[in-house]
RNA sequence: GUCCCCGUCGUCUAGCCUGGUCAGGACAGCAGAUUUUCGAUCUGUCAGCAGGGGUUCAAAUCCCCUCGGGGACGCCA
């Protein structure tokens, strides 16, 4: 017995073991996500050990192809949970024998309806108490609550009977999930008492809303983990953001990594209050992560979502362009949007940046002479020397030089919007600014107005 | 309806437990700066303790009520 702290010996000290337990009826969705990186860090901090669960006892709604989805999507999240992962559709045999010993015990009893014969737990009645981990104690009064299904008539169990029975079989110590199931809890634990076990820990989390405010659903924007990841945020910003939802490490700080969050987790700085999904803060999380990217891994999670099948020759000339960008990109996918210039052959071009720029017989004449000196002596051998060159040629055409540089960049992305005019121009090479600022001259042309009125 | 949970800027939050710093930060918004544009960057700024009672010298903080929001009450999970 240590002399410094008795009790640390008297009481021996739980693996912590946690678990998330999605069913497989849809995509993971974001809120699913927050609840397994809330249990993932939990289990994290303390040196235990995070499982994952199927509850695919909806027969009806359960489907292969959105189990193996919810694994893709953890594993590209990095919350690995331990091998192998439970299914309850396997284990029908145990939750069976559960219930005959239930049936036995006259915890449970049959009963039917319309001609099908479930099997229903018979609620105790006095308080059933709790201690959350979020919420303190709460306390529920069994004659509120009525006797409930445990197994279905087709022989499957119910959502409350296979839960607490794998939570006892797989000796969870903590059950972390959002704050929906607070009113199943004392169903459960009654379930616990009847089935001689001690219940786990509770942690309820607040809920994810969406902008509305209302519970995430199909009408509260794009709620599907896959939607986020082919849009280009990133794993790390996903976890970050959500992370936020719910938690903050009590200082100033709002940019952290799996890992840090993870050591730094706990359910004394859970909020108790549903908090809002606010995309614009995702966006703004995502591009400070892709900011903090090391540069080789910018470019290959870049190339994902622009020129992903370039060949070796082009991958330099790649990387170029997305250097270029990288302030500028709070989405991946956003790249091949403000970049689309670079690949086409023909930029699109915006009508409001034409007209604002490139509507003037004076300015498209410019632009040919402009044309006409870089396609003659210039040097493009490096921005610097462009931007010399813009700035001697405007000056011998008397004209300021941004009189020259906005119809230039017009002219050759299309965009009244782009990183540095000449960055972009040594980007795109001699051949293509010269072509596309002639075919500009001479294209617009036509479309001036003659502004002296006829 | 009954029971349970929750209520700080538009949004995410710090502060609450252990009353006493102009209620702090971030996103969005707005304004200004840079003038090579802006959805980039930098700076500044607006905005909040749901309401009402109490306790106290002092309440975002403790207590009560009201109101508001959410959840459960499925052979869904």
């Amino acid at each position: 017995m240590s002399p410094l702290n008795p009790l640390s010996s008297l009481i021996p000290q739980k693996e912590v073991r946690v678990r998330f337990a999605p069913s497989p009826t849809g995509s993971l969705h974001i809120g699913g996500v927050r609840t397994a990186l809330f249990n993932f860090a939990y289990a994290r901090k303390n040196g235990g050990k995070f499982f994952l669960r199927i509850e695919d006892t909806d027969r009806e709604r359960s489907e292969k192809r959105f189990e193996v989805e919810i694994l893709e999507s953890l594993a590209w999240l990095g919350l690995t949970a331990e091998e192998p992962f439970w299914r309850q559709s396997d284990r029908l045999a145990k939750y069976q024998a559960v219930v005959k010993t239930l049936l036995t015990s006259g915890c449970a009893y049959e009963e039917e309806t319309d001609g099908r014969k479930a099997v229903k737990f018979r609620m105790r009645s006095g308080a059933i108490q709790f201690s959350d981990l979020v919420h303190g104690t709460v306390v529920f009064s069994g004659e509120e609550l009525s006797d409930f299904v445990i197994q279905k008539s087709d022989g499957y169990p119910t959502y409350h009977l296979a839960c607490v029975v794998d939570d006892c079989e797989m000796k969870i110590t903590h059950v972390i999930r959002g704050d929906d199931h607070l009113s199943n809890t004392p169903r459960q634990i009654a379930l616990y008492e009847a089935l001689e076990h001690s219940p786990p820990q509770f942690a309820h989390l607040p809920l994810v809303l969406g902008q509305d405010k209302l519970p995430l659903s199909k009408r509260s924007g794009e709620v599907a983990l896959l939607y986020y990841q082919r849009e280009g945020y990133l794993p790390e910003a996903i976890l970050n953001y959500l992370a936020l939802l719910g938690w903050s490490p009590g200082e100033n700080r709002e940019i952290f990594s799996l890992s840090e969050f993870s050591s730094e987790f706990s359910f004394k700085r859970v909020q108790k209050t549903s908090a809002c999904f606010d995309l614009e803060k995702l966006r703004w999380v995502n591009k400070e992560h892709i900011g903090r990217l090391p540069e080789d891994r910018y470019l290959k999670e870049i190339k994902k979502f622009f020129l992903p099948d370039s060949d070796s020759s082009r991958e330099k000339w790649r990387n170029e362009i997305a250097l270029l960008y990288r302030e500028r990109v709070f989405v991946l996918s956003d790249l091949q949007k403000l970049a689309d210039f670079f690949i086409q052959e023909q930029p699109t071009f915006d009508p409001e940046a034409v007209q604002k720029y490139l509507l003037d017989v004076e300015v498209l004449k410019r632009l040919n002479e402009w044309a006409n000196v870089l396609d003659l002596e210039s040097d493009f051998s490096s921005p610097q020397a462009l931007e010399t060159l813009l700035r001697q040629t405007a000056e011998k055409m008397k004209v300021k030089a941004a009189d020259l540089i906005h119809p230039t960049r017009v002219a050759i992305s299309g965009k009244a919007v782009t990183p540095s005019l000449f960055e972009v121009m040594f980007c795109l090479g001699k051949e293509m600014v010269v072509k596309r600022l002639r075919y500009a001259a001479n294209h617009f042309s036509s479309k001036c107005k003659d502004e002296v009125g006829g």
